[in-house]
RNA sequence: GUGGUUGUAGCUCAGCUGGUUAGAGCGCUUGAUUGUGGUUCAAGAGGUCGCCGGUUCGAAACCGGUCUUCCACCCCA
């Protein structure tokens, strides 16, 4: 026998069941997409290398997927290049393209070649697969979609205070109560940089704060003692440790603490705009939180910065995540487009929804009547009545073959049919059929010619 | 990319310090039931023990490599 076929590691087959899982929440992210006014469009699923690489950092870097040119490759690679073996000048020899690492850096692509056709704001959506060669991890793939919202050309808030309310939407929606919409802003976390004098960390600074939820307060100023901040600097950032209160409280400590920095102050301004909105109108199910720690994401963010956190109880890191960043579409020559984004992170939410049980009980129901086959003669009837009731749109099939009966109810029930139909014999010849309600086992006959009668109890 | 972990029947897993013919539950097939599933009873099929190599009289078990799973880092959805 031949070896047992595997698929590559950090990808996944999806049985029916899951696809149809995965559409349910797919569907519900793309009806709140819409009402909300965004445009769905696609790109493809590699680019130009040059489109990717640099753009993600060095580690995005590492983890793109590479594509191989066509043909014989190696046969342009000069000498020295290829003795040399070093990866780094090699790659660009014989790769020209590489899979798509997000969905973020192709839409400003995509922006800056169509930016004639395109009319500003554009708000678009774009669910699509993306691959990353990172280590397998729970809820990690090298190969999952992303679901992502996009304005481009508004600099206005009311896009940020719209992308919460469309996570609220998102979230209300699938019952999935009481997620934490997490909220920061670059420039605080620059004015912050500025205050305690380590513009030049910036980086660095917010990495390591980034991590106070999971290391704590010692492991943070530890880390950032490691990555080069002074004691002093260090200690001016103690302040953050302790912020606490309402949204409204901790902004009006932190612009006490950023008066001094232009670009802090701005940042809270922002924030206690956009907090004081949504308080206003209120969301849904979901709760908005400022949390200055939240510094995930690519260095191109500028403004407002997302994450959503799964419910508490739940172990899952976060669902969502999105920002502001001023300049994207500068890295491909297009400056002053503003873009503001979220995405959603559908692998987890399904797992999640998983967890807790929340995807609707008939939800994997692919069919509601079976007809058994009890002969030739039987099964064309049968036939005809399927059609009668697929035209109705009842999702129906006959069971093609003259199997035991005793194996054709076993099929329905493991397929989980809720109505069997029996048309033998005898039915046939009194032009009627018998239906089976599988969890009652109640039986009843209805007349060939009033299959109406059928479909309205259904 | 670093460190660890996992792999035995379709699925979930037992299998002792290396020792005959590798087990269970569930599922599957057949029958009890020639027109009635989900319950029950009986019988049956199904495994190169992830793969390659090594140690040994003898390996599912020990060693090395490799792939895979999951976990902690890095980073991230």
């Amino acid at each position: 026998m031949a070896q047992k076929p595997s698929i590559p590691k950090g990808t996944r087959d999806f049985t029916p069941s899951e696809v149809i899982k995965r559409n349910y929440i797919f569907d519900i992210v793309k009806k709140h997409f819409q009402t909300f006014g965004f445009q769905p469009i696609e790109t493809p699923s590699f680019e130009n290398s040059d489109t990717l690489m640099g753009k993600y950092g060095d580690e995005g870097d590492r983890l793109i997927f590479k594509i191989l040119n066509s043909g014989d490759y190696l046969s342009k690679v000069d000498d020295v290049t290829f003795s040399s073996k070093n990866s780094g000048t090699l790659t660009p020899k014989i790769s020209e393209k590489a899979l798509r690492y997000d969905l973020t850096v192709p839409f400003a692509r995509y922006v800056v070649m169509h930016q004639n056709e395109i009319d500003f704001p554009f708000k678009r959506y774009q669910i699509q697969p993306v691959w990353r060669a990172d280590r397998p991890q729970k809820g990690r793939f090298r190969e999952f979609y992303q679901c992502d919202a996009d304005v481009v050309g508004s600099d206005s808030l009311l896009q940020e205070i719209e992308l919460v309310q469309l996570y609220d939407a998102v979230f209300t929606e699938l019952k999935l109560e009481g997620v934490n919409i997490k909220l920061n802003n670059r420039k605080i976390l620059s004015g912050i940089a500025e205050v305690i004098g380590a513009q030049h960390l910036l980086i660095d600074f917010t990495v390591a704060l980034d991590k106070l939820d999971k290391i704590g307060e010692e492991g943070v100023k530890k880390e950032m003692a490691e990555r080069g901040l002074t004691p002093e600097a260090i200690a001016k950032v103690e302040p953050l440790f302790s912020l606490s209160g309402s949204n409204l409280d901790q902004l009006q400590a932190l612009k006490e603490l950023l008066k001094d920095s232009d670009t802090g102050s701005k940042g809270v301004e922002e924030l206690t705009f956009i907090v004081r909105t949504i308080e206003e109108m209120g969301l849904q199910s979901a709760q908005l939180s400022i949390d200055v720690t939240l510094a995930r994401g690519l260095n191109y963010y500028t403004g407002a910065i997302f994450e959503v956190g799964a419910p508490q109880g739940v172990r899952m890191g976060s669902i969502g995540g999105g920002g502001r960043y001023d300049d994207l579409t500068g890295i491909f020559g297009l400056k002053n487009v503003s873009g503001v984004g979220i995405s959603f992170g559908l692998d987890r939410i399904y797992l999640v929804l998983e967890e807790l049980g929340l995807f609707p009980e008939s939800i994997d129901r692919s069919l509601q009547v079976l007809c058994l086959n009890f002969g030739d003669k039987e099964a064309l009837a049968a036939l005809k009545l399927v059609s009668a009731l697929r035209k109705k749109g009842v999702k129906a099939d006959v069971y093609p073959s003259k199997a035991k009966i005793q194996k054709q109810f076993k099929y329905a029930n493991n397929r989980n049919v809720p109505y069997v139909i029996l048309i033998g014999e005898k039915e046939l010849e009194e032009n009627s059929f018998v239906v089976k309600r599988m969890e009652s086992g109640d039986q009843q006959t209805y007349a060939l010619d009033a299959v109406g009668d059928f479909i309205a109890a259904l």
